[in-house]
RNA sequence: GCCAGUGUAGCUCAGGGGUAGAGCAGCUGUUUUGUAAACAGCCGGUCGUCGGUUCAAAUCCGGCCACUGGCUCCA
């Protein structure tokens, strides 16, 4: 490496000569003008910088526009400052806290002291925020000493500031400055305030000082901020597009399901559509399930309190559970887990290593006191039902056993065109909520990434995400919009079959104690079922369709021939209804269509003479005519292939 | 639980100190229809709930309940 000289890596994996301290601005310069003007960061070596910060070292280099991630990470942090000024000079008392880009924008937490702040006040901000980004306000970046930050913040009387540099390493520390907002940050930021065009509050919450429910709660104000109003509508059309899939929604025209008040809050009802939405997907994973060796068993939904303190749960979940409840002489308590009543089952008789594996699954219905602000529609609850399984084998067995759970689980996804991605979870050493010894942790943690890496499976890790009682494999799906949703995990657990004293005799005639793996594919059939909603908007495959046909008689001296298609569509085990409203031909296909029928056969008098159905596909219009039987062929074999509707499918 | 917002007919929503309105749905009748809304009439609400202010409250104020978006939590 030269004295004067460094070496710049391009992503197109080029490489240039540059003279040493020259600026991320100044190389963008060298490549385009239009580059340069629309530059607003530069990463080096994975660090984002400012662009007029000198770069010292060899390295791979990207100049961020608005068209990368680190490019928006720095737009979106300059706006969070850009909006904390605005703040600052509308409420001059207000106390600041930390101000973050974040996936889809900017937050601020903000201390307004007594003053209230509601939506009124967002929109004047709003405009403030446009009036400043329009000065041009260079970002200037300061240092200091931790000693002159401290005194600084501890004069204008802002403890959050000098808690958050408190915990910073002595040394310089950063400020920077636009306008006339200073704010401590690490930065970087953009050249200067002019890109931001356009801006949108979103959002008002009530945020905990360091996410601790003991400290005071700040007003926390979410933004989202574009170089261009068009980008700004575009997205805002985005999320009401994405409004428009919302299960609560979707539900309620669907007719899957109802919360009612006075049965209470986080109580879903399943109403005749959704029931049977429900008890198809848990026949199809009922018949998997079967096929792979599980026995499926049913317990009660309350149980003495004592089988909960034996598993440990009770303790550690107390805050969310429900009470317990006396009766006789006892403590009973609405299930919050299946678990240990399937651990009482394996106990019930002696078992032999021969016996082993015993896979127990049960549809369980369990009941979690969620706190009030939590609960959403079908997602979040506080009675769910749990396609639970447990899988009680020998060491030898478990790494076979993980195996066959992440194929039966990968095979579930799969079916609803769900692209997986997979995460292990393991404990976080400093952390000591986790239970069992460490020999056990640290063997089950090898194992679950054994199996992974045999099974070429890419995957992540992520320490401190472990339940209790040991490592998980969590899957995380991503549904039609992107969005990420964790479901069904799988957990390796040394724990319970200690607690619950669980053996089997082995080869050598000695007693041994049994592995568990807990595992839940779909997680819980209300989340699942909320997702399953907006992963299809509500256009399911015909197979999990709760109306898969309606027949449509053009007129009422049809009614019959259209009945008579409705018995046979049923006797074939294929879900008709027939619309003999008197009704013209075009009311009765919007009503189909706007409840997301797959398939509409209308018939009149052709199809009459000739026995066919004239059929009409949701979302794509007139497919053409077919012989009845042929057509009902057709129905019967895309559902057991479990096809996708057109909308959902790729090709 | 906390912060912000919302609550008017089955649904979507307008109105707003003098006691309630539309469209759709439903019902009845007419219409008998060929690929996304036939026509007419009728029915339908203690304006979430309880309390306060007022001659008068759905409207203003407060408590509570529920819902929405966040925070915290999540076996």
């Amino acid at each position: 490496m030269s004295e004067e000289f460094i070496t710049l890596t391009f992503p197109d994996g080029t490489s240039r000569q540059f003279p040493k301290n020259i600026t991320g601005k100044e190389v963008a310069e060298t490549i385009s003008q239009g580059l340069a003007r629309n530059a607003l960061s530069v990463t080096i070596n994975g660090t984002i910088m400012d662009l007029d910060q000198p770069v010292d070292e060899d390295g791979k280099i990207s100049i961020n526009t608005w068209e990368s991630e680190d490019g928006q990470y720095t737009f979106w942090h300059s706006s969070a400052h850009l909006m904390a000024e605005a703040v600052q000079e509308l409420y001059p008392d207000a106390k600041f806290g930390i101000g973050p880009p974040i996936e889809n924008g900017f937050y601020y937490d903000i201390d307004f002291g007594n003053e209230s702040f509601g939506q009124a006040q967002l929109e004047k901000v709003e405009k403030k925020i446009i009036e400043l980004a329009r000065q041009k306000s260079t970002f200037q970046k300061k240092e200091v000493t931790k000693k002159d930050a401290l005194s600084h913040y501890h004069e204008i009387g802002n403890e959050y500031k000098t808690d958050l540099i408190s915990g910073l390493e002595e040394g310089t520390i950063t400020f920077y400055q636009q306008g006339n907002f200073t704010d401590l940050c690490r930065g970087p930021h953009l050249p200067d305030t002019s890109p931001i065009k356009a801006v949108k509050l979103t959002k008002l919450a009530g945020a905990y000082w360091r996410g601790d429910v003991n400290s005071k709660q700040l007003t926390r104000i979410y933004g989202i901020s574009f170089p261009k109003q068009k980008l700004l509508d575009e997205y805002l059309l985005q999320v009401e597009e994405a409004q428009k899939r919302d299960h609560k929604k979707l539900g309620k025209e669907l007719g899957i399901y109802m919360i009612d008040s006075m049965v209470g809050p986080g109580l879903p009802l399943w109403l005749p559509n959704g029931t049977l939405l429900r008890r198809t997907l848990e026949q199809f994973l009922r018949e998997e399930q079967k096929q792979r060796g599980y026995q499926e068993v049913i317990t009660p939904h309350i149980a003495n309190l004592n089988l909960y303190k034996t598993s440990g749960h009770y303790p550690y979940y107390k805050d969310s559970q429900y009470n317990p409840m006396e009766v006789d002489d006892d403590e009973y308590m609405l299930k919050p887990m299946n678990c240990p009543h399937h651990h009482r089952i394996y106990s019930n008789e002696l078992r032999s290593y021969r016996d082993l594996p015993v896979r127990l699954a049960e549809f369980g219905t369990v009941y979690r006191y969620e706190q009030s602000g939590e609960l959403n529609g079908l997602s979040r609850v506080r009675g769910f039902t749990q396609d639970d399984a447990h899988i009680y084998c020998t060491h030898d067995q478990l790494k076979g056993e993980i195996k066959n759970v992440i194929e039966l689980t990968q095979f579930v996804f799969s079916t609803f065109g769900m692209p997986v991605d997979i995460r292990l979870s393991y404990r976080d050493e400093n952390d000591e909520k986790y239970g069992g010894d460490m020999e056990y942790w640290e063997r089950a943690q090898k194992e679950i990434k054994e199996v992974a890496d045999d099974m070429g499976l890419e995957y992540k890790i992520v320490e401190g995400e472990a339940s209790f009682y040991g490592p998980k494999i969590d899957f995380i799906i991503r549904d039609a919009i992107g969005r990420k949703w964790q479901l069904g995990t799988v957990q390796v657990d040394y724990v319970m079959p200690e607690r619950f004293d669980l053996t089997y005799i082995g080869s050598d005639n000695d007693k041994h104690r049994p592995v568990i793996i807990h595992r839940a594919p779909f997680g819980s059939m209300e989340r699942f079922v909320s997702i399953l909603i907006e992963h299809f908007a509500g256009d399911f495959p015909l197979w999990l369709a709760p109306v898969q046909a309606k027949v449509l008689p053009i007129s009422d001296d049809f009614n019959t021939y259209a009945e008579k298609c409705t018995v046979k569509l049923k006797s074939a085990g294929l879900r008709a209804e027939t619309d003999t409203r008197s009704e013209k031909i075009d009311a009765k296909i919007r009503d189909a269509e706007t409840s997301k029928i797959p398939y509409m056969l209308i018939v009149g008098e052709r199809e009459r003479e000739q026995n066919t159905v004239s059929v009409r596909r949701h979302k794509s219009g007139d497919i053409g005519t077919f012989p009845f039987a042929e057509f009902m062929d057709k129905m019967t074999k895309e559902t057991i292939t479990r096809d996708l509707p057109p909308s959902a499918r790729k090709d």
